[in-house]
DNA sequence: GATTATTTTTAGGTATAACTAAATCTTTGT
DNA sequence: ACAAAGATTTAGTTATACCTAAAAATAATC
């Protein structure tokens, strides 16, 4: 274990890793607080990086190395303090940039992922702290995914819960779309369902639940009903 | 040699050998020609690179075997169709982002080389087209160094001559500063001699050159008023 | 034609990050 | 409690990309 904080500058591969710990550990509801994310499985981390377990093995034995992260034995994986802090400047960039996409160049909101992912590697701190400037240090990205600030502190976010959690009738706004696959990104966008929209939950049925968005109504299968996250509120604001 | 124009994704490091063979073989001057670049030697290349000519012969055979250069051994390397496009691409990416970070984002026309050094080989042509759009697709960048187009065409530029042979007493507009270290561009930047300055030459000495800018005087050594391009005209527009 | 400088070849090194196969540990079900 | 199933680790391999030092080859110059 490495304690001299020295900054070895990490790889692209390691800093994907560290991300992903921290986003599977929260499962998917960042508090701002260590502590409460949980350890996460080799398994798991194998399927969302599309390797085998073997490798995830071998990286973490490398970040281990490094400090980054405790790692113990069959029992899964977390971030140490240093760790924490590498996971949440590489989200803060690549929120801040999915942000600027949006704001500055027009891309369209389910767009901006990809392009995020590959940027978020590559841009100075001088960078970063221009885009953050310039979009007047937002606390969400365009999905609705929290923003950690400058000193990587976590926004507060209102409570809210999955459109595949409310109640029949119930009314609510989309806060979150909490996926980043690319084709259900763009079947969402063309639902009008992106952050702010308003939506009220018909009734949930085996194949999934139908929603009324605007004046069309839709079945939305359970999968993606799930990547909704709702703030409950009246009617139409 | 490949002829499929396939797109095997390039390296940073092959993308990096093509622009500077391209840079080299054009004197610091180019036309837009590929017939007007000279044939590079493997020792600038490797001095440019930072690595032993060693490693540029390596470099050279992989690079040919995908067609994209012609090596002749012992006799210097010369870019082909497919690689001079290439290396346009990737200037055209240098040149806009560097644009974009001086005119969007406020960064100084001195400090935008580094960071776009790196951007330049992670972003897509759906950003550079955005980019590009945002200033209006800009024919320099903000050293004065021309921008390929969008089907790599370069635009024409005025004839200019380096303020280290401009006649005693002329007059002149800075056009250009062609050096990439950081050091001589602070020192130019603070000096205010930057793109669009109006200077006068005074007169030669062993030294370097006696100008005038505004209402300052300085003694330019050569290597520096060699790197300044000058488009001669009347006193202060 | 011999000397010098440059270039290439050869052989080998480093680092990253992936993989497979086999061994080992943990959990689960009976 | 134990066996089977599943997850994890170990060990050894592969692949890529890049680099170097030293020896050999070539070109340039006197």
């Amino acid at each position: 274990m490495n304690n001299w904080t020295t900054r070895t500058p990490l790889s692209e591969a390691q800093e994907d890793y560290l991300k992903q710990i921290l986003l599977l550990g929260s499962g998917g509801n960042e508090t701002g607080r260590l502590e409460d994310t949980l350890a996460v499985s080799t398994q798991s981390l194998a399927e969302q990086m599309q390797v085998r377990p073997a490798s995830v093995t071998g990286m973490l034995k490398k970040l281990a190395e490094l400090g980054l992260v405790v790692h113990e034995a069959y029992r899964g994986v977390r971030l140490t303090e240093a760790g924490y802090k590498v996971a949440l400047e590489v989200l803060r960039h690549h929120r801040l940039i999915e942000c600027y996409l949006h704001q500055a160049l027009g891309y369209g909101w389910e767009e901006v992922h990809a392009e995020a992912e590959k940027l978020e590697h590559h841009i100075s701190e001088a960078f970063e702290a221009r885009i953050a400037e310039w979009l007047g240090h937002p606390s969400h990205d365009p999905h609705g995914d929290a923003i950690p600030s400058a000193t990587l502190e976590l926004p507060q976010s209102n409570p809210s819960c999955r459109l595949s959690g409310l109640e029949r009738g119930a009314f609510g706004l989309v806060v979150r779309v909490a996926t980043q696959d690319q084709d259900a990104l763009n079947l969402l966008a063309h639902l009008g369902l992106r952050p702010g929209a308003s939506v009220q939950l018909l009734e949930h049925l085996r194949e999934g639940s139908r929603i009324q968005v605007g004046q069309e109504r839709y079945l939305l299968p359970t999968a993606l009903a799930q990547v909704l996250w709702i703030e409950e509120g009246g009617p139409r604001g």
